[in-house]
DNA sequence: CAACCGCCCTGGGAGC
DNA sequence: TGCTCCCAGGGCGGTT
């Protein structure tokens, strides 16, 4: 399930095949995504790619006829192959591309989405205005985050995975990160104190680029550009090990549901 | 406003 | 082997 780190790594394995690139062809087989593909997206037919850039868990092309914005929603993949590479179930849409090659989406979900905006959309988007900091970026700060969780009540891992206060933080690295942090996932974002989001803010930090050096995480769907998995499933401490033993003191984790996710814990190392 | 919950969807695994 | 059931989850949109 693409989060930030397996979008990141989409972008880095297709952004070279696409910039510079014309695209000579939209082909959209099924307008059902998580919201009907419009119209619009065809006029970009004709267009250059300029490049390709992501916010939060979108992905921005940017072309000289306006931007795409594409969502891998839980089980979208974004794969470059020859344009006339047999098309299987669930590719649902094709950028063709003047190398020969094309931007081939398959999400069998149709979590997904694709959209067009004529203005770059970061700034102005319902999608995309309303969220929060970059996590790998200077934005995402000690000070920030502490401030921003002052008199909040709610758990701090749906208070972390809340995009309006980071964006690209989801289950698996929420669990994992509270994990090394030491945090108890249930705990009131409120209460905890200074010097553990002194602790916690870094180690967001260094799993998502950890992850992302990785190839990322993949479990069932996630595969990078070229249909390779992701590594760092390997890597995972708590993730998909309720029950198991914990790594650091052996002890079982528990799983709990949290904010309707699943959510697994060492009710030894996270207070 | 904060917090929570339902919903969209299909593949895969478990159980029989 | 094949059926049914249940689960996974990002994030929008509605409700409390």
């Amino acid at each position: 399930m693409p989060e930030l780190p397996e979008v990141e790594v989409s972008r880095l394995g297709i952004s070279p095949h696409l910039t510079g690139q014309q695209i000579t062809q939209v082909i959209v087989r099924d307008r059902r995504l998580r919201w009907p593909v419009p119209a619009s997206l065809e006029t970009v037919a004709g267009a250059t790619i300029e490049g390709v850039e992501r916010r939060a868990k979108y992905l921005i092309i940017s072309t000289t006829k306006g931007y795409l914005i594409v969502h891998l929603g839980m089980s979208g993949a974004l794969r470059v192959v020859p344009a006339d590479s047999l098309v299987v179930k669930h590719d649902h849409i094709d950028l063709v591309l003047g190398s020969g090659l094309c931007l081939r989406f398959n999400d069998p979900r149709r979590f997904g989405c694709w959209l067009y905006s004529a203005t770059h959309p970061s700034a102005d988007h319902p999608l995309l205005r309303e969220l929060g900091p970059e996590p790998l970026t200077d934005d995402f700060t000690l000070d920030y985050l502490f401030n921003a969780s002052r008199g909040r009540q709610q758990a701090i891992k749906t208070f972390i995975m809340d995009n309006h206060v980071v964006v690209g933080v989801g289950n698996i690295y929420a669990n994992e990160s509270l994990f090394k942090a030491g945090i108890h996932p249930k705990r009131a974002a409120g209460k905890v104190s200074k010097a553990r989001y002194q602790r916690l803010v870094p180690i967001i930090k260094e799993t998502l680029a950890r992850a992302i050096e990785q190839g990322g995480t993949t479990l069932q769907d996630f595969t990078q550009a070229d249909g390779q998995p992701g590594y760092f499933k390997q890597e995972l401490m708590v993730y998909g090990r309720g029950g198991k033993a914990c790594m650091q003191c052996k002890s079982t984790l528990k799983e709990i549901r949290l904010g309707q996710r699943s959510t697994v814990y060492c009710p030894q190392c996270q207070r």
